[in-house]
DNA sequence: CGGTCTATTGACTGGCGTCAAGCACCGTGG
DNA sequence: CCACGGTGCTTGACGCCAGTCAATAGACCG
């Protein structure tokens, strides 16, 4: 994405860092350099659910830009980089350059397909499938940003957190992953991801990597 | 929101029509007029799931213009009345009037909002604290629209249809309905919801508007 | 009056949560 | 060198929430 010319800070962050506060009212968008982060809700008795997890390259709060008080929180997975781009800065984007301000559109837009993918494994998809689907998402979204190949690519995250991306409990997870290992189409050790059946990953997952909006069309 | 000017077709559905189908390629996108419409995306088993629910007012398929290829379908819940928009004019819009193009933006920005707080309840809510939390947000936004009033709202669906919002069978739906009539909060006749008790529901399912996006504030 | 759709109820099953214990790994400090 | 505490992974036992199957009843409609 074309963001040379936007002025911006960049940050470091540990693994398990807030980046952006829950309810807090932002005046800067960022994006993640390098690392995992994801957006994270609250409920009173303590558990969270993840609404979404980001890789290096995604411009993670750009809709902050318009919601102005934000309903999730963002943290960082892993020791993440991350730049900062001042809200008035967007803004003058969206009065000056149309086809840019059309790009950070899309990017909310196809963030809203994973989320309505997501809902959809939430309701409808078994724990396993659900799994399943996650990894090959995770896959094509870092192969597009040279973070995946081969099959393989690293996801440094606890099991209790993928249960946070799944809406499951971390036993139950560690349960999915060793049924999932156990058919032979992915190998996880350590934070290593290896695919050895990608096709029979996706079958297996009903995953169609359409909504992922990877083709190149005009805009 | 302000679309005069803007070219349109409109055109009435009955209750269960497809309004745009799933992997289609619209040219133009649907804003509901009247009644109420649902975002569906399908599995192989036959299971669906509905990742939005839309009311008068709403934008539905705004994203399509920027997505080009739809990830679910749109079907219509009541009767319903559809204007369409050609893209070629939304097009335009973004390209000469960055004021309504930031108000497009946030409409889709949030829907995104929305689902996440459903994400947030198929994850880790029970299913009658989730059942709760939708007829809270139905609520407020059918309000806004003046569709609500007093507590009070019509919502002809079947409870099979709740369960695809809920990722829920019928069986259960039916159960939870049953259960959260007793506690007193709400009434549930035919297709007409009254809730008794609406501080008394946004406690019980934890349901915080602040996500709805409803306070007027400068864009 | 039968036919279709929806709501309701009961019986049974199973997926997933919860609780708890035991490991494995790792960095720290004695 | 080993003791240690912390964190994350693994496993088992148990219970409950929710799915499935099936039957009945009611509502609406031609």
């Amino acid at each position: 994405m074309i963001l040379e010319g936007l002025p911006r800070r960049t940050k470091e962050y540990r693994a398990g860092a807030e980046i952006i506060a829950e309810g807090s009212r932002p005046q800067e968008s960022c994006l993640i350099l390098e690392g995992f982060a994801a957006r994270a809700q609250h409920l009173s008795s303590g558990k969270r659910q993840f609404t979404a997890v980001h890789v290096a390259g995604d411009f993670v709060d750009l809709h902050g830009l318009l919601l102005k008080q934000m309903d999730h929180g963002v943290i960082a997975l892993s020791p993440c980089r991350v730049a900062f781009v001042p809200h008035a800065n967007l803004k003058t984007v969206t009065e000056t350059n149309p086809h840019l301000t059309r790009m950070f559109w899309l990017s909310t837009v196809v963030d809203g397909a994973i989320q309505r993918a997501w809902i959809t494994c939430l309701g409808r998809r078994s724990a396993i499938q659900h799994l399943a689907h996650l990894i090959c998402e995770l896959y094509l979204r870092l192969e597009i940003v040279d973070r995946a190949e081969n099959g393989k690519f690293e996801f440094p995250v606890t099991q209790a957190e993928i249960g946070d991306m799944l809406g499951l409990s971390n036993v139950h997870v560690n349960r999915m992953l060793q049924e999932l290992r156990a058919t032979g189409l992915i190998r996880w050790r350590g934070s290593t991801v290896q695919i050895d059946d990608f096709e029979g990953l996706s079958t297996f997952a009903e995953f169609d990597p359409l909504y992922l909006n990877l083709s190149r069309e005009p805009r």
